[in-house]
DNA sequence: AATGAATGAGGCTTCATTCAT
DNA sequence: AATGAATGAAGCCTCATTCAT
């Protein structure tokens, strides 16, 4: 019989930012960064607010974390995607808006595009990160596929760059869409089926009429 | 000895509350509403702290009235054109489209959407407000076209919810755009030509395919 | 049969300021500056904590403050008394020591002498502006006496400085002491006796020898 | 396979007092007791935050450490230098002041001093203990010498307690100078000099005159 | 004996709100 | 109607202290 005094805590020293992170990332997302209490993200961290200061200067810090965690890897995946593809284009944006969906869309970058976009106008320079690093390069797939199809003759001659952000743009609402207005709807939008009426709308929209 | 009576204010009166009206969406489009000061409002009105609280019994009515300002009669304008119209669905959808720039897009309504879109879950019923007066009747609107084209031959027969979404979605993108990430361009999107885009896009992705 | 709710504060615009500083150097100089907090400092002077940010950017400023109005006319007071003095020496001294000991040592200035002993390195900026303010306007001063008794023969030639240094030692000791270890002791010096010694040794000491 | 039995750290156990001892003085006597951080006098001793705690219960316990620290011989040794003299005051005076220069003035001593000051008023019973341990022999030594002085027709009748300060002062201020407003000048005062000068002007201050 | 991660009380500062003028 | 001085609750952050390792 002996007793287990339930250690006050335990170290995690490895682990802590991680877990702080993905706490902030649910509290900015949700209610913004200033309305966002260290606290409340220590809590939900399940440590105390000082535990917090010991991985991070202070709360913009903290944000800067937030928004570099959500990049790290994705994007490359999405670039991996281009090289070497041959086949029609309209596959490739099958592929790409699959793979978008499954790498950022449903994951925990949606939350941080969700939060850029409410935050870019306080955090110039986390914006221009955030451009940079997701922004621009997704563009970049996105442009590197409406070319190739113009290039194959599958798509119109159509502005380059407005074409990638139309398309890009229902897949941000989709990521953004549950974090803001979303709550105000009965039931999520169903992704799966959203993505497919979608797919047929861009690619019947970009497509070179055969008749003409 | 008399003193000159002054008329320094005169007017005003049912002016002001228009202006701090004003002065807040401003400021909580760019910063947030918990990140905007009230005496940073009243200052960018004209006037000071303590005159905001003759209008607004506090910051968060200040921000209801904010969302409920810019709604008025915009939707209004948009339901008309659908009565009486005649006409290719295409047609009405490229009215619908330029009338929603000029009266919503290019207006300060689309700083009300921004900030909905920031701010909708810290207040649900605003939120739901918006959502009521500002988002489900511009879908109908949408919807209303996209079935008038079905029903007349012209578009496909396409699930209409994902439809409208995905017509909606580059619009509210332009809309939101230079509210936040697009503080990282060097310049804006240009408007008229990218609505070209989206109509050719949008038009040719609904359309029936004649040889099909 | 009114009721004077006695309202809750007042308004005191010019006042406030000199109040806070003079509650802010009490506790400064009790307890150092660290140690002293400003909900302290702002109950001594009979306001909320927030009135003091009305005045002073923070806790800093409110130190600054402290140290200049603790300065302002006082030295020019004494090098006034310079001014077309004819006389011996000595005499001139004991007019210097007891209009030091009124405008000075027996002020509020003592306090922030001993304050600036306690602080000057935690704040070089403002020390380095007491020193010239005070303590080097205060050594010409006494440089004055001294060399005027050295060319008048009244006193013997000794390294200035030093003589000067010494005769301001036990005039700030008098000042400091009761700020600081005088509290270990039943009852406090007794300054006019005390100067009187002073002055009597100090004189015996720089006097020229009538028989060397 | 054994491990190396690493003997790095061997010695320490009764020297780590002294080094904590020696950094806290230090840091007391530059920051003052509020402002000094616990962690920086671990890290200036070479420990960590902890090991601080081993030796001392808190942050007041390792103050009171310094000051009993600054004590222990130095006062016996001036005490034993009256015993069995045999000569003049006035040279006994300078024994005791290169003594007091020696043991006191130029050793970590004058920091404690410097450090009672400043804080005197926020440790009532340590700086009791101080007085009682330092200062009130410091000037039982001082009054022997003018008693002597005194008793032996070389010196007036003066007030004792006065002189005692007045001797006193110069001292104290000597020590203290160089932890506080000694930072706004260029070159530290030259004891050496200050300290011929300082006797010259007490013994011919003190001095009946032969004349008189 | 030593470490340093973790804690949480407490201080500085901000700002929504009130109210005397 | 308008002002802005005053308030005080609340949030960020620090740091003395504890304790698992």
């Amino acid at each position: 019989m002996e007793k287990k005094p339930e250690p006050r805590w335990e170290r995690r020293k490895e682990a802590r930012p991680h877990e702080l992170i993905a706490a902030a990332l649910d509290l900015f997302v949700e209610k913004g960064f200033t309305a966002t209490r260290l606290e409340d993200v220590a809590a939900r961290a399940g440590v105390s607010k000082g535990t917090l200061y010991l991985y991070f200067d202070n709360k913009e810090a903290l944000f800067k974390a937030v928004v570099q965690e959500g990049i790290v890897p994705v994007i490359e995946e999405g670039e991996a995607l281009l090289q070497h593809y041959e086949g029609p284009a309209a596959e490739l944006l099958r592929l790409v808006v699959h793979r978008w969906w499954e790498t950022v869309g449903a994951s925990q970058l949606a939350g941080v595009i969700k939060l850029m976009f409410s935050e870019a106008q306080n955090f110039p320079e986390v914006a221009q990160f955030h451009y940079d690093q997701v922004v621009l390069r997704g563009k970049r797939i996105f442009a590197f596929v409406v070319e190739l199809g113009i290039r194959q003759g599958e798509f119109r001659e159509l502005p380059v760059d407005h074409c990638v952000r139309l398309l890009l743009a229902p897949l941000l609402m989709l990521a953004i869409w549950r974090y803001s207005l979303g709550v105000c709807e009965s039931e999520p939008v169903d992704a799966e089926s959203y993505l497919e009426t979608y797919l047929d709308l861009a690619v019947g929209g970009l497509a070179a009429r055969s008749g003409a």
